[in-house]
DNA sequence: GCCACAAAATGAATGGTATTCATTTACTGT
DNA sequence: ACAGTAAATGAATACCATTCATTTTGTGGC
């Protein structure tokens, strides 16, 4: 009666129709980061949720790893890339970059997955890429040129997401302030600018600095096609 | 003799003279993680190489956590920002970009760690912080306008220092490839872009990315600025 | 100089983690 | 029908960070 708690616990051996697989592991993972947290994904919290033994789940994945890289490619769906079909080529990439920042800061804890992960059977981060790329095509880019501006584009998306869920206090100099004058001064000019209030000044500081990024990545990635 | 391995196993009870120190677990941790990497930084494996019970650490250091606080700053003093005080704000920049983030590419695993980590109490950060901030502003900056210019460059610095660690195979679609014939063949022209070579194909297409998108945030950053 | 208290070490738990393994059962292809 | 494989259970493993009781020593107040 360990993993099935609920009604009937099943007895060991193959069940008569199976109950796992790669899809239903992936969407029970979701919810539970959904419901407690990327702290919360254990593979026994995991395997309670899908009503299994933890170890049931070794037969579909071969680590935690292996299921991060499942959800990861699911969380990619929800970015929006549809602009690239309708607008053009400087207001397609922000709408894309502010969506794929947005997913990934409530999904942090994928971003150093991310990096480790090759792209290989993630077939939705795969459907991206193929219409980012058309779009960058579409826009007059030179085809060995666009896969080095998606990876800058991401790697700023990607830091950018570690900044959002940073506390609004990150750059409180504290006890050290008065010895580091210009840079305390600074932060609170900058602070002061965004909303007079306290409570969003966090999220709001984040915002003005992937702003001032994203935008001065386009302008500048443009200028670099025309030169 | 759990701890001190060698010698005279020092016996419980406070020692005569300190054996720890925030500044020896410090150093004794970058050790660790340069002779084992950062799966190789455990709590009893630094205690080991400080010749200390695990527990004693805790009385110096709150938490792993803390300790890699700790690192994470140290680290710091090895990225050069030398550059602002010579170098016209553009060449400074560059200089510095490429520094940060060879630095972080070794070490990774601290990316995370300081996106959520206060600058409080972390006093080589605050003195990069401070210089290039003078930088800034000696470059004609609105005081409002650095620190979300700063956090926009480290937010593409820190994406980009993860990406270096990536395999060279990242983009391989493998499989999926004739599902994404656009985005194939982008990445195999950007592949033979860099170097004919096999070898050195994954820092060098990490390279090519960073320099594009640095450059871009370069001129993006400089044009915001007179207009 | 004594004494109480705080600081800093040891060593033995503790609770949690991913992962592995022997075992059992059922589906599937020949 | 039978062999082999896939998929479940439940118990066991090895780590890992952290805590706690205990012991010893340094230190500040009288």
């Amino acid at each position: 009666m360990t993993a099935a708690a609920q009604g009937t616990p099943r007895r060991a051996g193959r069940p008569p129709r199976g109950v796992l697989s790669r899809e239903r592991i992936t969407s029970a993972a979701v919810a539970q980061i959904a419901a407690e947290g990327y702290e919360g994904l254990t593979m026994s919290a995991l395997a309670r949720r899908l009503r299994v033994a933890p170890s049931a789940v070794y037969n579909h994945a071969s680590s935690k790893q292996e299921v991060l890289r499942w959800v990861q490619d699911h969380v990619m769906t929800m970015v929006d890339f549809s602009a690239f079909a309708t607008e053009p080529w400087d207001e397609a990439v922000r709408r894309w970059a502010w969506s794929y920042r947005e997913v990934f800061a409530r999904h942090a804890p994928l971003v150093p997955v991310i990096a480790v992960m090759p792209v290989t059977d993630a077939a939705e981060t795969l459907r991206m890429y193929e219409e980012v790329t058309r779009g960058f095509l579409a826009a007059g880019w030179p085809e060995e040129r666009v896969v080095p501006a998606i990876v800058a584009l991401e790697s700023f998306i990607y830091g950018s997401a570690l900044d959002v869920s940073a506390p609004s206090n990150i750059f409180d100099s504290g006890a050290l302030g008065p010895e580091f004058p210009v840079f305390t001064s600074a932060v609170r000019s900058a602070a002061g600018e965004g909303a007079g209030d306290s409570a969003e000044g966090a999220g709001n500081a984040a915002d003005v600095a992937f702003s001032t990024g994203l935008e001065a990545l386009i302008t500048g990635l443009k200028r670099q096609l025309t030169e």
